[in-house]
Parts: C-alpha cells; sequence; structure tokens
DNA sequence: ATGGTTGCGTAGCAA
C-alpha cells in the first residue's frame, strides 16, 4: 500500500497535474491540501474516472483538503473536534484495506507568517489542538497515519541555510517543540527511518530561482503510528513534478507499507 | 539590499 501526500496550491489550477501524477504513480491514498476551492468546485469527477474516490473538506481562496483514495474512506472528520475554527484544515478518514483498516488523517498545519505575529501564535494553539486530538486518535486507530503540510522544518538538515533561517518561521524552537509534542505520542517520521540524500527538501519558495538552487525546505512530512512504522518499507520525495510548469511550490512525499501478501 | 513569485480575485493579502 502506498500514501502520499501534496500541498497543490490550488487544486483548481493544478488538478491535470495530480492526475497526471496519479496516473504514474497509482497510490492508494493521497492527501492533499491547499486545494482554495469550496466543497460544491471540488472536482470529483475527473477522480472517480481515474479509478479514486475522494473526500473532502473545502474552503473558498484558503486552505482546504482532501483524501483521494482507491478503497471506500469510512467515519470521515473533518477539522479537529475540540477545534472552534472556520479554515479547513483536516480531514480523517478509515481506508477499508483486507489487511486491516488504517486511519488516514489529512492535515495543512497553518504557516504562521511571522514569529511573534497573531497567525504564529495561532499556529501554536492549533499545534496543541492537534497533538491532543491525535493522542485520542492513537487511541481509537492504532493504524494511524498523518500526513500533510506541517509547515515545520524538524532539524537543521531539513533546512537549506540553517544558519540564515535561524529562528525564521517554519524553523523556530517554539514551533520544532509543538512538531516534537506529535512524536512524544509515539508517532514517527517516516522519511527519517530511511537512509536519505542530503539536502532533501519538500518546498521551495517561488522566488529567487529556490528550486534550481535546492534553497528549500522540508516542511511535508508522514507520520506513523507504532503499529504502522514497522510496515513502512520506504518514504520518498518526488521532486519532479515541483520541476512542471506551473508547478505547485510544493513536492509530493510517498510511503509504502507493507502488510504482507493481502495488500 | 527587506527584494523576489504565485493564486485568488481584481487590491492587496497569504504563502
Amino acid at each position: 500500500m502506498k500514501i502520499a501526500t501534496w500541498n497543490v496550491n490550488s487544486l483548481k489550477v493544478r488538478l491535470p497535474q495530480v492526475l497526471d501524477w496519479l496516473r504514474d504513480n497509482p497510490v492508494d491514498a493521497l492527501c492533499l491540501q491547499e486545494l482554495k476551492l469550496d466543497d460544491d468546485k471540488f472536482p470529483l469527477q475527473a477522480f472517480v474516472d481515474a479509478g479514486y474516490q475522494a473526500q473532502w473538506a473545502g474552503q473558498k481562496t484558503y486552505n482546504g483538503v482532501a483524501i483521494v483514495a482507491r478503497q471506500d474512506c469510512l467515519d470521515i472528520q473533518r477539522n479537529i473536534p475540540a477545534l472552534d475554527d472556520h479554515q479547513r484544515r483536516i480531514i480523517a478518514a478509515t481506508l477499508k484495506c483486507p489487511a486491516g483498516d488504517v486511519r488516514i488523517v489529512s492535515a495543512y498545519c497553518p504557516n504562521g507568517q511571522a514569529v511573534g505575529s497573531e497567525k504564529y501564535a495561532y499556529k501554536l494553539s492549533w499545534y496543541a489542538a492537534l497533538r491532543d486530538w491525535l493522542s485520542d486518535e492513537l487511541a481509537r486507530f492504532p493504524r494511524l497515519a498523518v500526513l500533510g503540510d506541517y509547515n515545520v522544518a524538524p532539524e537543521d538538515r531539513d533546512v537549506h541555510d540553517p544558519a540564515k533561517w535561524e529562528g525564521e518561521v517554519l524553523v523556530s524552537q517554539p514551533e520544532r517543540d509543538a512538531f516534537q509534542r506529535l512524536l512524544d505520542l509515539g508517532l514517527s517520521d517516516a522519511f527519517r527511518q530511511f537512509p536519505q540524500e542530503e539536502k532533501s527538501f519538500s518546498w521551495w519558495d517561488y522566488r529567487r530561482f529556490a528550486f534550481r538552487r535546492n534553497a528549500g525546505l522540508r516542511i511535508d512530512h508522514v507520520l506513523l503510528s507504532p503499529a504502522l512504522q514497522p510496515l513502512c518499507s520506504a518514504c520518498v520525495i518526488d521532486k519532479a513534478p515541483r520541476g512542471n510548469e506551473q508547478p505547485s511550490d510544493h513536492a509530493p512525499v510517498v510511503a509504502t507499507l507493507d502488510f504482507g501478501s493481502a495488500s
């Protein structure tokens, strides 16, 4: 089973690239972020035609998340239950699998804009609510995978120029601490379970030829519960779509889960 | 040097 996450920065603009990518990378489930479209604008039929189902939590202009999956999606949860928030940043679903159901979360964590800003405070409080909710989810669903744009580079090796980024938003210690509290629940960063190239990133600013210079950050992550982590045999960032014409500023991240012969 | 790019929506904000 392959699961993936991709911040597409407008599904309307990126739909052809998402469909092309799914054709070439027929994953079982793809978590999307930053749809930037309302619920009634979600292009369901295009995914159905490609052999997928979908569940989504849309929002006009900002945010919006989805899970596109081959399997039936059950027990859909939109938003963090305890958080009174109009921003659409979370959707969760249980994927029916012969080898055992898997709970999938598609998360678009707040960007935070700038350290000390109102949006930064919102980011930290949102992370605390996410932690509390994921603690409950882990208890309910031992086989839990949380995929998305976390807007946090966990370590200096996830930053192209740590000295320049020191203390900046996406890298600051309070944000890293908030991310670490997710790992403290028992979740593990699938990408770091395997040897990786140095300077592996998942996001590159549109400006200043950042992708060409590989001036990026690793802020898109696949977090796996203790029950799933041993089943994960690979986790890779697919840089190719970032080189497309009119690309998203993020690259997809793909994790492979081996359930044995059944799946 | 405080720039630069993209998307949304049609000015200026968010990322």
